[in-house]
DNA sequence: TTGGTTTAACTAACCGGTTAGTTAAATATA
DNA sequence: TATATTTAACTAACCGGTTAGTTAAACCAA
C-alpha cells in the first residue's frame, strides 16, 4: 500500500522534474521512469498515455499559481504603503520558492499545445475569475478614498506581475548579462523587491512631498 | 546565383516559422523543407545539421532583440516626462512588430539547450554589454541633474523591459483572462502603453504637485 | 494450518511509426 | 565538360505505447 502510493507519486515528481527541464516535446518516457525508479510500463499503467501524464503536471502547476495571485488580494487593502510592498513580497517569495512554474510557463505558453489552453481555461474558471473581480473591488475603493491615484486596476495587476515575474521569466539571458550581480540570488532578489515597490509607490519623477521616499537607492 | 540565394533565404525564413511554431525539438525537418519548397537533402547542404540550422535562426533573433534594446538608449537624455515615453512606445512598437522574438526566448530561454546559451553570451558580448552601460551613464546624469528621483539604473531597465515584456509573454494566458478586452489588440497596447508610462513616470501614490498628472485613466 | 485463487504491482521484450541524417544519381547551368 | 543544385530512396536510431508473463501479498475455503 504505502509501496504503490509512492510509485504513482515518484513518477508525478520525476515527471514533473522532466517537463519542467525539457519541455513536452523534449521530455523522454524512459527518462521519466528511470528518474522515478520505476519501469517504462508504469507511467502508462497509472497514467493512459504522454499526455494524460503531462495534463495533470500542468494543472497542478497551474492551481498552484491561480492560487498563489489569488492569495495576494487576500489581504484588507488599508494603506497602499503597507499593502503593496507585502503582495510584492508575497508574490516573489512564492516564485523563488516555486521555481518550476515561471519556467514551465514560459516554456509552453506559446507551445500551442491544446492540453495547455484547455487548461488555462479551466483553472482560471475554477480559481482564478473570482480572485480576479475580488481584487478589483479592493482597487477601486482605494481610488475611491483617494488612497491612490486614479488607475486601471486590471493594467495595475499586469504591472504588479510583470515586474515581479520579469527576473524569473528572463533569469538566464539576465544572469549571462549581470554575471557579478547575480552571484548571491538572495541578495539580489531583495534589492529587486525593493526597486519594484520603490516604482509602484512612488514612479520616476521628482516628489515636493514632505515625506521624504525612503527606499529609493543607488 | 538568384536561385541559390533564394532557396537558403527560404529555408532560412521557413526555418524561423517552424522553430518559433514548434521549438527546437518540436520542429521537424522536413516541415521546415517542405514550406520552403525544398528538399529535405537542401537543408543538410546549406545547413550541416538541426543544430547548425537552429543556431543561426536564434542568433539572428537575439541580435534583432538586443539591437533593438541598444536603441531605446540612444535618444538624448532630456526630458524624462518626453523620453520614458519615447522609450516605452518604440520597444512595444518593436515587439508588436516582432512576435516572434519574445515567443522564441519564451520557448527556448529555460531549456537548458547550449546552443541557446553560448548564442546569448557571444551576441551579448557583440552587441548588449556596450548599450547597456551607455544607458547607465545617461540615467546617472538625469538623477545628478534631479530630473528623475535617485534610483538604481539596472532596476529601473529590469523594471522598463518587465512592464513592456509582460503582455508578450503571456499573452495566451492574457487571453483567456480577458478575452473581451484582448478583442482588439491595437487599442489594448494603446492603454497599455499608457498604463506603463503613467506608472513609470508617477507611481501609484497620489501626489500633491499642481501639474495633475494627465494619462490616468478610467 | 494448508493449499488454491485472485489481484495489484511490476518487468523485459517487443512493435509500428517517426526522425535526423546520408548517398548516389539526375538535372540544370556555366 | 565541369560545377552547382536538386531529388528519391535509404538507414540506423529512437520513441510512444503494448503485450505477455512474473511476483508477492491478500483472501478464502476445507
Amino acid at each position: 500500500m504505502a509501496e504503490q502510493e509512492s510509485t504513482r507519486e515518484k513518477i508525478k515528481a520525476s515527471a514533473q522534474e522532466v517537463f519542467v527541464e525539457r519541455g513536452y516535446d523534449g521530455a523522454r518516457m524512459h527518462e521519466i521512469a528511470e528518474r522515478a525508479g520505476a519501469n517504462k510500463a508504469m507511467i502508462y499503467y497509472y497514467f493512459r498515455s504522454k499526455d494524460d501524464l503531462f495534463e495533470s503536471i500542468i494543472r497542478e502547476t497551474f492551481r498552484e499559481m491561480f492560487t498563489s495571485i489569488g492569495n495576494l488580494w487576500t489581504v484588507p487593502f488599508t494603506e497602499p504603503i503597507e499593502i503593496i510592498p507585502a503582495i510584492v513580497r508575497v508574490h516573489l517569495q512564492f516564485l523563488y520558492d516555486h521555481p518550476h512554474i515561471p519556467q514551465m510557463l514560459g516554456r509552453e505558453m506559446h507551445s500551442g499545445n491544446p492540453i495547455v489552453a484547455r487548461v488555462i481555461h479551466q483553472v482560471f474558471e475554477e480559481i482564478g475569475r473570482e480572485n480576479l473581480s475580488r481584487f478589483g473591488q479592493l482597487f477601486s475603493n482605494a481610488v475611491k478614498l483617494g488612497k491612490i491615484r486614479s488607475v486601471d486596476p486590471v493594467q495595475t495587476i499586469w504591472n504588479i506581475l510583470g515586474l515581479n515575474l520579469f527576473y524569473f521569466f528572463t533569469k538566464p539571458v539576465i544572469k549571462t548579462m549581470w554575471k557579478t550581480q547575480c552571484a548571491d540570488e538572495k541578495k539580489l532578489l531583495q534589492i529587486r523587491e525593493q526597486a519594484i515597490v520603490d516604482l509602484l509607490l512612488y514612479g520616476l519623477l521628482p516628489r515636493q512631498e514632505s515625506k521624504k521616499s525612503s527606499t529609493a537607492q543607488k
